[in-house]
DNA sequence: GCCAACGTTGGC
DNA sequence: GCCAACGTTGGC
């Protein structure tokens, strides 16, 4: 199974309206790599849920309860969402500050390139986060 | 097809 | 609020 990273403003939409939702429908990226991974999500597929520019850190995990399909807010018909469903949330929150200077997770792709929204993460970097986080299944 | 101008994201 | 990074647009 693979391992993922969402952004979200918590100004925009936060975890707290997350775990209120059912069903969030992720819809909104217009970048054509995060689109790429979307794509490439699969059911069941988990994600960690991270709060950018308040907060800065990851403070929960989702589930990808639906494959990538046409983002109904998009009118081009160009773009493609998922639908989440939240987990549970990350019992100690892992900052920003956290990720950049620990060494094990030196390239995540978090720190490398800071506008992407949507990415993935590697077995062992998800490992460590979910220890960082105190996070269990 | 190149590149300057512009807009957006997100950290600080 | 500022600015760096970087994606997109449009003139040529």
């Amino acid at each position: 199974m693979a391992h993922w990273l969402v952004k979200s403003e918590p100004d925009s939409f936060s975890w707290d309206q997350m775990v209120a939702n059912k069903t969030e429908p992720w819809t909104g990226v217009r970048n054509a790599q995060a689109s790429n991974f979307l794509k490439a999500m699969k059911k069941g597929d988990l994600a960690f849920f991270y709060h950018s520019n308040i907060g800065k850190e990851i403070v929960g995990v989702v589930r990808v309860v639906r494959e990538a399909y046409p983002d109904p807010s998009d009118d081009t018909g160009r773009w493609v969402c998922v639908d989440m469903q939240a987990v549970s949330p990350v019992p100690k929150p892992v900052t920003l500050a956290d990720i950049k200077e620990d060494a094990k997770l030196e390239g995540i792709a978090l720190t490398r390139q800071s506008r992407l929204s949507v990415m993935p993460i590697s077995d062992p970097h998800w490992k460590h986060l979910a220890k960082l986080g105190g996070w269990k299944k």
